[in-house]
DNA sequence: CTGTTAGCGCATTCAG
DNA sequence: CTGAATGCGCTAACAG
């Protein structure tokens, strides 16, 4: 086969010089009106196409940047990952979405590669890294964005869901509720948010003079079939429980699937929430009252920032937080 | 700031060649294990990373690889992207994912930015170009696999669920539980497994002498929230329906809601049944009927299949068929 | 307005 | 076992 057509191909057959055929693809000025048509119509009968990774060589910009996520398939991602997306393209970026299945080792292993890919920029969103990890994983990187973590690094963007605040939206309507026995699915140790969350809830509860039982905080990976395994263990160590409060809707819908089995009523016998207010939670019975996150928006502002940060335009480094809305359902009423 | 570390850089601290840290680099050998380990080292401490636009530039490989779906967020290609990208990765490579938002000038964009990123191999899923706009697009890569799409060019892999005998099936199921008015939501008219799974719905109708009506069969944007409104259009014109297919789940869900606010039962005054089998189809009351297509190993095998014709290793193009099953459950029992 | 020179960071020859 | 030369396809800086 012939071969990459290349920018020679295109100089020789329209008969000028390279610089002038750089000039047509790149829309540069310096031309004229003539040549830029003529140069333009033997681009296209040929056919040819710039290679980006050429150009990206000697101009150290790729037009790629990369998106980290746990899970794509979780409904969560895969909805900031929209939004990332919409912008990135609208810029004319693409994206790599990669996937870190929970996965530490992973993580790692991604971030090295997206260096070596030499991406313009990178947005982590929930990284499971430890401090140390992130931090260093995040200093090869010249362009970064963090969603829902913090990481102690100048230059480090961060937009943060307000998880904490969440945590007490959320915990303060079960105490409403009358409910003083609260437990929380809290999610994977190594998610950040949980954590937050949790504290949220503590602080609820103390602030109401309830206090505050380790024994009711279990971890839980964030998915259905796990949410459902762990609360029904849990549900069955502590039948004391009138209200659970889960890490995300994922892991309410387990829950939700758990009390079925279990014989329990929600929310009769057992009030439940969720927290993300993922398309699911309407779905199921009965609907979940849960935190609403502005999924779409938290990846689209992300990417955003991350532009802004590409060009230089940066304005500081606060972190952002955004406001969760308490949306409540049948599941607690 | 003192810009990338390059293999020259540690060439000057090693006092050796370009040649021999490029060789420490790739583990190729005819290098004693004395220099190769100061090499290493050195690689180490000065944290070297390879890049792999400027190996790219030379080996004409990127170790890049696009996969285009028409949405992400729909759990059925987020699915399928997972097993996409955990075969990707554990090879070495990573993976674009590009969402084309079920827009046909999207994709064609997509489509060319792929090209010029020079990815080494692209699967597209679910293409929603026509075939003279996808046979163009396609002849541009050389290593290329169709999911769920047929496409007249040699060297173009195809893996494609077999849509029209899905059809047949919850067809089949429908007639022998006594159905005779059978509606069907089609998905968008763009959509090739949605002709398909037509096809195989008129055909199982008439092996039964029943005869086929279009005015039954209406299109639907496969989501949820289009689903519910065409779904309510169509049960309102034709109330004598006594069962309705839906392109997939996501349509199907929109039905069930559709029943809700009409007050229609489900099963009793209307049976539904859905496609693919997502993991929300067992979460809705009444749990979905359904056509069970196994995405996660779609992607997985759509993935060695492209990298066997990356490696040259392709063993013809026949199209791959893979039987889906049907699910029973109470939507359609 | 257009062309020439140089070099981005690396791997592939081919010589030592 | 190691190194020197060459070029991938393109753009930036300067010349004309």
């Amino acid at each position: 086969m012939p071969g990459r057509i290349t920018m020679m191909d295109v100089a020789r057959e329209a008969d000028v010089s390279l610089m002038t055929v750089s000039r047509v693809v790149n829309n540069k000025d310096g031309i004229s009106q003539a040549t830029r048509e003529r140069v333009q119509d033997i681009i296209n009968r040929l056919g040819y196409r710039p290679s980006s990774i050429a150009r990206g060589l000697v101009t150290n910009r790729t037009g790629t940047l990369g998106l980290v996520v746990p899970d794509n398939a979780n409904p969560f991602f895969s909805e900031v990952a929209r939004g990332v997306e919409h912008v990135a393209y609208a810029e004319g970026y693409n994206v790599f979405l990669c996937n870190t299945e929970e996965d530490r080792e992973r993580e790692l292993a991604v971030l090295q590669s997206l260096e070596e890919k030499q991406v313009d920029g990178l947005i982590i969103c929930s990284s499971r890294l430890d401090d140390a990890e992130l931090q260093s994983a995040v200093a090869q990187h010249d362009a970064v964005i963090l969603v829902n973590r913090v990481v102690e690094r100048p230059g480090v963007g961060m937009l943060l869901n307000d998880d904490e605040q969440g945590g007490r939206l959320i915990t303060q309507h079960l105490l409403d509720g009358g409910h003083r026995k609260i437990g929380f699915l809290s999610g994977p140790p190594s998610a950040f948010s949980g954590r937050l969350r949790v504290q949220g809830y503590r602080a609820s509860l103390e602030a109401t003079n309830v206090s505050y039982n380790p024994d009711w905080v279990w971890h839980s990976p964030p998915m259905v079939e796990t949410g459902k395994q762990v609360a029904r263990d849990m549900l069955t160590a502590h039948q004391e429980l009138t209200a659970l409060l889960c890490y995300n809707d994922l892991v309410a819908v387990g829950a939700l699937q758990a009390c079925a089995e279990l014989g329990c009523k929600v929310p009769d016998d057992l009030a439940i929430v969720g927290f993300d207010d993922i398309p699911l939670a309407v779905l199921v019975t009965p609907p979940l009252t849960t935190c609403h996150v502005p999924r779409y928006d938290l990846g689209s502002q992300a990417m955003h920032m991350l532009l802004e940060k590409i060009e230089g335009a940066s304005q500081g480094d606060e972190p952002i937080l955004v406001q969760p809305k308490l949306v409540v359902r049948a599941s607690a009423p």
